[in-house]
DNA sequence: AAATAAATACTTACCGGTTGGTATGTTTCG
DNA sequence: CGAAACATACCAACCGGTAAGTATTTATTT
């Protein structure tokens, strides 16, 4: 198989682990039993691999999220259901990238970073619009801020990544419906 | 002043900058115009000084939400109003210390971890009971998971240490207040 | 089809710098 | 004096990264 490929996918699992910083590239080259010119040939320098992964995985996000906006026809509840379940999904399906992803952005460089923030950034304004649409639309309340409901769906979900496990007692599906009850209809009686 | 609250402010200001790992004792106590071995007379290792910081922090943390969930008469959503209120407001208080503790929470040794992961747990199992309290009183709707509501909420406050700044736009108070329509009452029209 | 050239895919050996931590001093002050 | 509060000097281990060499495959020429 792809070598590099290895090389991504056993740096992720080992950054899931331990940590970006407390692994080494020798942790890593010695894990799949070749040597550290070998890390080199394919990857400039360990930041390059990390602005890999996060690239790969935002890019696989944006490209569900695409499916959900372009979905004609679809109310926007719906859209709003089916993002949150995507997030949520994420988890279930890639656990160790969605892990790595979330937590060791800050290791970047800036040039890397900020690339990886603004398409973090256009996945939060494709649930804004969302919103709004569905506010013109007379689908959701017009009193509220739509970037500001925006960022508390994201958060929402994106912090299940702390604590979910998608073997645990809960469900997945479990959990994004009670989510979307609670953010669509509230929990007040 | 006391030279080992310098030292823990001092590292609060370079981890939340460069990240715990990042930082070394030499860069802190360069800063404070000492010697490492000032540092080894009031810490045993960098670990502990982490975890000092730590439990400082959420002790605060539990000390306030008992004020709230010990004051009589009032009713479950403003309890949990005012636990909103903390969590965000906790940001434009203590910011630096804020995100040292939601982001350097696995650099601490098995130990220490599951010291503050058990406070952690006291603080969110404390949200549930309230929600689940709200619920019993009629106050709350009843088919929704108390400790998933719980989660959700806490995954709401505590994501805006990622991108709220207290000095933007965007008011704490506001932040708060669409916080809890959303979760009080929804989104839907 | 054999020989050669050239690009690809690595290994080896090394470097300067940094790390957390310690052992042993020296100063300050009650 | 003696304890508390520091400073100095050092260590072995490890880090990311590189330069130079070697094997292996692929492409081209004869």
């Amino acid at each position: 198989m792809d070598i590099k490929k290895k090389i991504i996918e056993q740096s992720i699992q080992l950054f899931e682990m331990k940590g970006f910083s407390e692994t080494s590239i020798q942790d890593v080259v010695e894990a799949l039993g070749v040597t550290k010119g070998t890390f080199y040939y394919y990857f400039s320098s360990k930041e390059q691999l990390l602005r890999e992964i996060h690239l790969m995985y935002i890019d696989g996000l944006l490209k569900l999220q695409e499916q959900i906006m372009e979905n004609p026809g679809t109310r926007y509840q719906t859209k709003l259901y089916e993002t949150v379940k995507l997030l949520i999904t994420q988890i279930k399906v890639t656990g160790r990238p969605a892990r790595v992803f979330h937590r060791e952005m800050r290791h970047l460089k800036p040039e890397s970073a900020s690339m990886v923030k603004q398409k973090r950034k256009l996945f939060r304004l494709n649930i804004q619009k969302i919103i709004e649409s569905g506010m013109e639309h007379g689908e959701f309340r017009q009193d509220l801020r739509a970037d500001l409901v925006a960022f508390a769906i994201l958060g929402m979900c994106n912090w299940s990544y702390n604590w979910f496990d998608p073997n645990g007692p809960v469900t997945d599906e479990e959990l994004v419906e009670t989510y979307m009850e609670t953010l669509l209809n509230g929990i007040v009686n």
